[in-house]
Parts: structure tokens; sequence; C-alpha cells
DNA sequence: ACAGTTCCGATGCGCTCGTATCGGAACGTG
DNA sequence: CACGTTCCGATACGAGCGCATCGGAACTGT
């Protein structure tokens, strides 16, 4: 076996610059020129990593999925003496990539569920994504909202959908400008507020 | 004066054209040839009406914009009888754009979105739409909340700003397929529900 | 009828794109 | 130390892009 390279580990490389230029200049300012420059690879590489820009840009839809989806994890079990509540709502808040230093994966995500829209391949992904988060946020709505003395009965799964859809909403109107960040929050913790108060 | 043109209404022909490119294969997707062929004119005819194509893409989102909120405000005045509550509830759904036969104009808001991430041009005339439309929803919620026996304070503005950004949330999820159109409505009815009944 | 002005269809230019190709560098193996 | 395999950098290519150009059609006012 001759020379050997860790494909794996060029292809998350190759992604992080994906994501980089996606941020500055949208998905459709990306080309395979770029990433190789951006990626400090040749244009040979990334064409030996990705068969096909569609192949690339798929992988970096994942990329990106799995570090947003591994963070909200991370938020969920950091402390397992916090409330599902609290829980909840730092989930809801990283989800929403509120924080300054995420705008760039917020924007990177918005072109490609944009893109998704006309794109099978794009949407498939995101909707394993998607599905995922609403599983987590339904489980831990149930388990917030399991207090029996509760007037009003809640379907965990479609707050858990409220909850998903206002994030990515507040995330869009952030991005464009129309909402500041701190704007944002304060919707997303008047509603967390409403919903375990009723 | 010499051979008149109706300049307005042809750049009203090229938007749409715009928009049902934009619809089909995403923004990317709009060239100058392909609006052309779709307007049934020519490409010389598109580069006198529009300088650059920047200016045609800016164009035609305001043109969307402008009637997507003409039909919100239809919905606000159809009948002066309906309360405020219901009047909301209506002009959500279509701000929403839940309906089948929005669809279209879904994927190209959509489109605009995320390309405003990116694009101050854009990024201005969005603003634009959305502040109008938050106002028109803060008044109404204001209206429709008017009621001095309410327990809790609540703050129209946010709640607009609330709604606005679950209408388009919700918007998106259903464009890549992870909601069907009636859970959205479905959310989007219970949102409103809880809110008039707290 | 003719002159003057406006308009636009056809065409070309320069560029960038994604992809295909290939010769040689790199390296484990016998 | 060659040999064989794997890898990739450089380059070529055809297509498609936005934009500029211009000669003549179309029409108005005289």
């Amino acid at each position: 076996m001759p020379r050997q390279v860790d494909h794996a580990d060029r292809r998350r490389i190759v992604a992080e610059a994906v994501c980089e230029l996606a941020d500055e200049h949208g998905l459709e300012g990306v080309t395979l020129r770029d990433v190789a420059a951006r990626a400090q690879v040749s244009m040979g590489a990334v064409q030996r990593c990705f068969r096909t820009k569609e192949e690339m840009l798929v992988f970096a839809l994942g990329h990106i999925g799995e570090r947003i989806g591994s963070r909200v994890r991370a938020r969920l079990v950091r402390s397992p003496a916090q409330s599902a509540a609290t829980a909840l709502g730092h989930a809801a808040t990283e989800v929403a990539l509120l924080r300054e230093e995420h705008r760039a994966e917020a924007r990177v995500w918005l072109a490609f569920v944009a893109q998704a829209a006309v794109s099978e391949a794009l949407a498939g992904t995101l909707k394993a994504s998607y599905a995922a988060l609403e599983e987590s946020f339904a489980g831990l709505v149930a388990e917030a909202l399991e207090d029996p003395a509760r007037t009003v009965p809640v379907d965990p799964r479609r707050e858990a959908r409220t909850l998903l859809a206002l994030a990515d909403g507040l995330t869009a109107h952030v991005l464009i400008g129309h909402l500041t960040p701190r704007a944002a929050q304060d919707v997303l913790d008047a509603h967390l507020t409403a919903l375990f108060t009723d």
C-alpha cells in the first residue's frame, strides 16, 4: 500500500473552508477554486475528496449540522442538576445561533436552508438534523411540563416545533438586521416564560 | 416624442419572470437570458429596464414584498366586523405563505432572505418590508389584547416580533419538508390561541 | 413624407465556472 | 533499491455568465 492520506480529515478541512466562504459571500459565492485556496490545498485534492461540487456542499452541510447539534447536546447535559426548563432555554438560544461568535454559522445555515428548498439532496440532510432537534426538544418540553397541576394540557411535540421555528425565524431576522440579537433573545425568553407559566 | 414603452409595466413583467425562475431553480439559477426568455422579451429589453442584474433582483424583491404585503393588508380590512384576534390569525397565516398556491412566493422569499444576509442592497429592501409588517402586527396585537381584565401584561411589539419570526420559521420548515403545511398551521393556531387566552 | 428620436434584438467579448485529463511526485513493499 | 500503486498539481476545455455595442426597426411630430 503506497502513499496514503487521511481523507476524512481533509474532507473536514475542506468543509470548514466551504463554511467560511459561504459566510462571506453566500453559498453561490463558493467556487471550487476559492475553496481549494482557502483550505490551502490544490483543486485536484478537493476533487479527489468530492466527486462533484454538490457532494462537497452536502458534506459541508452535514458537518456544520453536526457541530451545531453537538453544541446543543452539550448544553443539555452540561449541568444535570438544572431544570428541564432552563436546559430548554439554553438549547433554544443555541439553536437560534444568537451569540455573536456563531453569526457565521447562522449565515451558512440560512444559505443551506434556502438552497434546500430547491435541492433534494440538501433537503434530506437538513430534514434529518431538524428531526433530531425536534425529538430532543419534545423530550425536554415533556419533562419540563409534566407538572400535573397544569390547567391547560400541552402537546410537547407541537411546542417543540414552535420553539424550533421561532428560533430559526429569529436567526433570520437578526441576520438581515431587522432585529438585534438582544431583541431576539428577549422574544425567545418571553416565549419560554409564557410557556412555563401557563 | 418618438416611440414610447411602458417601462414600469415591463419591469413588473420581468420581475414576475424572475420570481418564477427563482422558484424553480433558486436565486442563483436566475440568469438574464432565462429571465428574458421567460418574460418573452429580448435580453436587450431587460438590460434597458435594469442597468445591472442586481438592480433587477432588488426590484423583483420589492415587487414580491409588495404583493405579499398588500395581500396581508387585504386580509386585515376584508371584514371590518371581525375581531382583531381573528384578523391577526388570518394575517399571520398569510405571511407564513402556508397555502399551496403561495408556495412559489415562499421559496422566492426565502431565497431573498438568505441572499440578504450577505447583500446590503437586498437587506435594506427586506428590512423595510419587515418593519411595516411588524408595525401592522403590533397594532393588531394591541387592539386584540386591550382587554383590561388580563392578568398578565403583554408587550404588543414583542408579540408581533414573535409572530413574525414564528411565521417565517414555519415557512422555511414547510419548504424543506420538515413540517407539513397542516402541521405548521396547527402550530400557528396553537400559538395564537395561547396568546389570546392567557 | 421625412426627419429625429427612442428603443431593442442580435451579436461579441472577456471572464469564471465545474469538470476531465495526465504526467510525475511520494511512498509502502518485495 | 527498484517497482507498483496512490495521489495530486497543473492545465485544458466547453459551457455559460453579465455586460457592452450597434445598426436598424418603430414611432412621433412637423
